[in-house]
DNA sequence: CTGTTAGCGCATTCAG
DNA sequence: CTGAATGCGCTAACAG
């Protein structure tokens, strides 16, 4: 294997010079440059990346931090995998189970200099303990949270939230069920203003209507769907805050004998492939977008840069799972 | 940032004695090894793993090649992230879209001591081309292949089929479609040699079977639900070389007003998540096994281990998309 | 514009 | 058992 010291001999300059060259730091003359770029050449010679590394400290490459495989983790991964590759980093990835301690070590990687920042898809600790970890390097996440330090490329749920509900409304629904995830987050939160207001604004009896908060666990869409069933007096739509938990439901109701829409309507959120193949009515708010914000933040913080973030745009997709002409349940 | 010096002082010994109790390599008196594990507490000592790799030459990283997102892909990163998290390695992920010239460059990584080895779940170039970077360190693949210098955790496809094609033939169905991939691919050899068997076992005329190869684009699921719908004499069944590729075949169907099993029966492969959530009856092959199987050839060749493989099996998982009792269309 | 020099942090000789 | 010395390949400061 060449090294820089091969290529130095073999062009007759010092290993200052060609460093120079290959790194295009610094001025080198023209018969130089071309001397150099020729010895290159015939001693085949390569950048050992590890000392380069081990040189400048830095390992351009991120972390990408998930508990484990969820259909949205694929657009996620692919558009910020695109990205960074675009401009010279590397994506580790990391899935930890739900385990807090496989969290931590992957965070405490960046103190080991392995990585240079890190992007959470899904966390398991809570964000003040890791938000410690931003010592060592940026930290970014899609979640919606409020911490001086970590980034965070949200979307502002309430928007997407309004949307389906007036669109609900519009194809003649009254009796909406909303099935929601963790509680403490502030995207529930946001969608909770957002029933509020949109039942003050329809004039509408909010006590009537199901809400069902924390359903983000495993077999929700199974049990919300036995729920369902189960209800006296059944609701004729439900907003789901996910469309993964969506089709879950849509393919337990299955097994239980209804359909959908024709016993009730379905409308999920994040229009992921999944929603696509299962003709799924759903809300888009360029998760992609917020994958290449969340880059662009790290990298800012990695290289004391300024490049802008992409603007964020809610849009309803409509599909199959809801009737525009419903009129009410014989 | 603590080193190794700042240990050695604070402990009173050598830089030397210091990398020996870190590494764990040669002897230390108990004193020496109290000593300095007490300093490495009180500096915070870290050590730094880029020079550590810088000196060894190793990343103990592995690349995970694919052109992109597809649902399978989901549970080969999981379990390969696992099995590779174990052993003391990380996963380098590269997405190529299908570019050769960027598949390149992911292999190229072994040259430039960036990766030790490579997994490819999804190629773009020739596997001649890309065998030939096999001498810059392992290659290995899921996909079934024939060459010497790239290492391929396949499962022969034959069983799984033929075990497909009697399930279907027991439920009642005679007169059934063969949705294949890739006509240069082993597996798809392997199904051709499956149908002519069955074929011929069960006395059937193979000159009336539809089969189809290359099935394995973009939309081709789209595209056979219309060739379907405007068949003569429509198929009873189904048998698809990919759950993908039959889901999007199902969902396409619906828009075209017919349904699942009524109209036809479908049989896919793989079991994937997808399959699960529209009930699809599947072939299941121990995905995770390959994955872990590959991990394994890398990391022997990388460490001069026999470490063994695991076994494969191939298992039918009966959902709701073959009726077992069809005696045919009216 | 270019060569010389001095490390980056660690593991590994080699003596003792 | 331990310390001193050496070098991995590269970049950056400095002096010309």
């Amino acid at each position: 294997m060449a090294t820089i010291i091969d290529v130095a001999k073999a062009a007759g300059v010092s290993k200052s010079t060609v460093s120079r060259v290959v790194s295009g730091n610094g001025y080198v003359s023209k018969e130089s440059r071309e001397k150099v770029l020729k010895a290159m050449a015939d001693t085949g010679y390569i950048p050992n990346a590890l000392a380069r590394h081990f040189q400048s400290g830095e390992t351009k490459t991120i972390g990408f931090l998930a508990q484990g495989y969820f259909d949205t983790l694929g657009v996620f991964l692919e558009t910020f995998t695109q990205i960074a590759r675009n401009y010279g980093y590397f994506i580790h990835l990391y899935f930890t189970g739900g385990d807090k301690q496989k969290e931590l070590d992957a965070l405490n990687l960046m103190k080991y200099k392995q990585i240079d920042g890190v992007f959470i898809l899904t966390r398991s600790n809570d964000w003040e303990t890791i938000a410690a970890y931003s010592m060592y390097g940026p930290i970014a996440t899609w979640h919606r949270i409020d911490s001086p330090n970590i980034y965070s490329s949200y979307v502002d749920h309430y928007d997407g939230y309004v949307m389906s509900l007036n669109y609900l409304y519009d194809c003649g629904y009254r009796k909406i069920g909303h099935i929601l995830g963790s509680a403490k987050n502030l995207n529930t939160q946001a969608r909770l203003q957002a029933i509020d207001d949109f039942y003050r604004e329809k004039k509408l009896a909010l006590a009537d209507a199901w809400v069902s908060t924390n359903s983000n666990f495993e077999r929700s869409g199974q049990v919300i769907a036995k729920q369902w069933a189960e209800q006296d007096e059944r609701c004729d739509a439900l907003a789901f805050f996910s469309d993964d938990i969506a089709a879950q439901f849509m393919s337990s109701l299955q097994l239980l004998g209804y359909s959908v829409p024709d016993d009730v309507a379905v409308i999920g959120f994040d229009n992921s492939r999944l929603s696509e193949l299962m003709h799924l009515t759903t809300v888009e708010y360029s998760l992609d977008k917020q994958a290449v914000n969340s880059f662009i933040y790290i990298y800012n913080a990695l290289n004391d840069k300024k490049i802008p973030e992409e603007p964020l745009a809610v849009r309803l997709v409509k599909r199959l799972t809801v009737q525009e002409d419903f009129r009410g349940h014989a």
